[in-house]
DNA sequence: GCCAACGTTGGC
DNA sequence: GCCAACGTTGGC
């Protein structure tokens, strides 16, 4: 299993909108850059991601689950542009902040702090587990 | 609101 | 195929 970190900025798209769409999911649409793109196509099925937010809050908000694997993107009709689903896990008990990631050399290798603007990134499960643990979360 | 970093586009 | 110009993102 795989692990990700998806990026939202939740006047788009929030956590609360996430968890309303329950065991469903939701398209993680909209994107239009290749890298990303081609982590999604990399995706299976019960794969975990982050949940973070950027701009306003910048932190990990919660645990979420691909529940779809990659297909086409409805938002358009160009072909180039595929996408996963994905539903919420959990929620954080403790939200973790771009600035507490920053702190924690462990993670200091992470894309999040690496290449900030990627909107899908790879998360290593070493940094999977650091993470869930300052958020006070089970990792699995 | 600013600006650096990055990705994409298009002229040559 | 190079690279300047441009648009977008996201941290600050």
């Amino acid at each position: 299993m795989a692990y990700w970190l998806f990026k939202s900025e939740a006047s788009t798209w929030s956590w609360e909108q996430q968890v309303a769409k329950g065991d469903v999911g939701e398209e993680w649409d909209g994107v239009r850059n290749y890298q990303a793109r081609n982590f999604m196509r990399e995706m299976k099925l019960g794969d975990r991601g982050f949940f973070y937010l950027s701009q306003k809050d910048r932190k990990i908000v919660g645990i979420v689950e691909v529940c779809a694997e990659s297909h086409p993107d409805s938002t358009t009709d160009d072909d180039r542009w595929d996408c996963v689903d994905i539903k919420a896990v959990r929620p954080f008990s403790n939200p973790v902040t771009l600035d507490q990631i920053k702190a924690e050399e462990r993670l200091a290798e992470m894309v999040l702090v690496k290449n900030s603007r990627l909107s899908v990134q790879t998360v290593t499960e070493s940094e999977w587990r650091i993470v869930c643990e300052m958020g006070q979360t089970k990792p699995d």
